[in-house]
DNA sequence: TTTTAGCACTCTATCAGTGAGAGTGCTAAA
DNA sequence: TTTAGCACTCTCACTGATAGAGTGCTAAAA
């Protein structure tokens, strides 16, 4: 199925490499002038029609030299690229700045969001880690004003949500520890199903809780991906692709809308931790991001917790970067994450 | 001061709010014709020449229509707009968007700058409250695996603060939960800097504790307003002045600048909650912003705990509806705030 | 058989020029 | 003070015309 020669790949990548630096059409003379190829231009013309013909280029116009097809941008990530990694000295600022943030739990999607933003020059999206089933870890009930009681859950992972609960009579703090530690008690490590089934048992402000804690965690489960963070829209905004404001606005418009990225991440990545996905012009799946390309990798530990993360920008980015980058930082979350539920 | 006669007043308003909804610049005909004034063209192209000679109005070029300056837009919110307020039926469907989501605490910032953006039709920005000064409410340690405690921190207001922390040898939950007790009730409602006057006397276990405690309190005073809240941006990046790609990218990276907001909020709002303050054209301090207007307010009880909010547009804005929205917004989440810290 | 030089051909981007249209400013009359 | 009328100015859209870039093809060379 490899029907293409040597020369014929070094020909495609030469162009892909040419036109994501140029951002313009290539022309014959470019190639053999700037990377030294040892033909001549009217060799290379032959090649480019080849490839045409095959489905890897294309011309916007006669009189203008050849841009890569989704389909040579394929065959460029996955035949010609090789394995690429980042710069030594860039892994290693990175995992500094990483090591800085270990404890600090707020910072660990915005610090992930903006590196991958910068490093992989593009729009960066991340979302926190999600649970496979949430699992009751510990509760703890404070009293506020009156009726008025902060209801804190912390789930297994660490994962920590707050909620109000209006009492029907206000209770004292003790009382409140007192039904917070025998819920602690009853339900430490059980998933939402579980305690679900276990909550006859229970006198009826206990059960109330129960059942909210309940509703909490069936929330988490389901809307944990809704939360996306975002960073470097701008980086992709300033290439040329972008420079009429129709196309910016509609790049915007999507990378705002909040369910889109959750159906584009679940639908191409699966459940699982694996490698890195390469997503073209939308895959003929997206219409709307028919200009755009897509890096995705899932982070986590299967089973236990996992989260996504990307990198948005023209087809025409640099490949071998964003690939590197989305690699390295899943593989710096997946830690964090793996410290987390490891037990 | 005021100048203007009644029928400059008119005029005026009227060149702005024409301005406003079609965005090319005004001819006297399009005044006469589409507003039914009892006055003749050349008639009102005197008072626009008049009102240009005063600095409200410009001249694209000579041949083409009157556009308000940002003094015409100024004197058009504090002169001539007048007290204004959503519809009813807004007011309510809004109203009743934040009662269904008062006790899902996670839910009010994302919503308040949904609801900000949809109502203003602009791009929102909503700081998160922060309290005056951070107080101690309540500390829970909870175990996790090995020397490795997540530490969760309740301060007075509902803020919960999250951290990893290391032990030098591992610890039972009960023994946690003991020095968890113990800090509870020496620290209760108590300051970052009451805390750490008291350090001394405690054990050098729940000193370290203690430690990370006012640390996060330190924090929690400091970045509080680092994270913003944004959505509808492309709602802005729809307007006609952003259809060339750079003013485009040019919005797009103020509004994704961490620091930016915070100095531009702190800077035009100053600490009180108080009524909406409306910048045009970055009013000469900011330069990227010429093109835009803010409407800005503070919500939150002043002394306690306030954030901010504000809507961001082109100078051809809704003023009348970002204004009122702003207002509602601000007085929802001030509610909200209020009923968190009344004690 | 493969490569290359040469050349005709095509398409774009740019620039100047033109005319229509929009809107003003001015003047003189109501 | 207001208004009708008109000359004037500037933009915008359209039209050729031209230069330049780059290809595809052909025929000769390796």
């Amino acid at each position: 199925m490899n029907g293409l020669t040597s020369r014929q790949q070094t020909v495609l990548g030469l162009v892909v490499r040419e036109y994501v630096s140029s951002a313009s059409p290539v022309s014959s003379r470019a190639l053999v002038g700037c990377y030294g190829l040892e033909i001549s231009t009217a060799t290379v013309r032959n090649e480019l029609a080849l490839l045409e013909e095959l489905g890897y280029l294309t011309h916007p116009h006669t009189s203008a030299g050849r841009v890569p097809t989704h389909q040579g941008y394929r065959y460029f990530v996955e035949r010609l690229l090789g394995e690429v990694d980042l710069p030594l000295h860039e892994r290693r600022t990175i995992a500094h700045q990483f090591h800085q943030a270990r404890q600090d739990f707020e910072q660990w999607m915005p610090l992930a969001t903006s590196v991958l933003a910068r490093t992989a020059r593009g729009a960066a999206l991340v979302t926190a880690p999600q649970a496979a089933e949430s699992r009751y870890k510990h509760l703890q009930l404070i009293s506020t004003q009156g009726r008025l009681v902060l209801l804190i859950l912390v789930l297994r992972g660490g994962t920590v949500k707050q909620q109000l609960l209006t009492l029907v009579e206000p209770l004292s703090q003790e009382a409140l520890n007192e039904i917070g530690d025998r819920l602690n008690q009853a339900y430490n490590g059980l998933a939402a199903d579980e305690i679900q089934a276990r909550i006859d048992a229970l006198p009826s402000l206990e059960a109330d809780v129960a059942i909210l804690v309940v509703d909490i965690m069936h929330r988490a489960d389901m809307h944990a991906a809704d939360i996306v963070y975002r960073d470097g829209l701008s980086e992709v905004l300033q290439q040329p692709e972008f420079a009429e404001g129709e196309k910016a606005q509609g790049l915007v418009r999507v990378m705002e809308e909040r369910s889109f990225l959750g159906v584009v991440l679940a639908d191409a990545l699966g459940p699982e931790v694996g490698s890195v996905r390469v997503l073209i012009g939308g895959e003929g799946r997206w219409d709307e991001l028919r200009a755009c390309s897509l890096v995705l990798a899932r982070y986590g530990v299967t089973g236990f917790a996992t989260g996504a993360l990307g990198v948005v920008g023209p087809t025409r980015m640099l490949y071998g970067r964003a690939i590197s980058a989305v690699r390295f930082v899943a593989g710096l979350l997946s830690d964090l994450v793996y410290d987390m539920y490891a037990e």
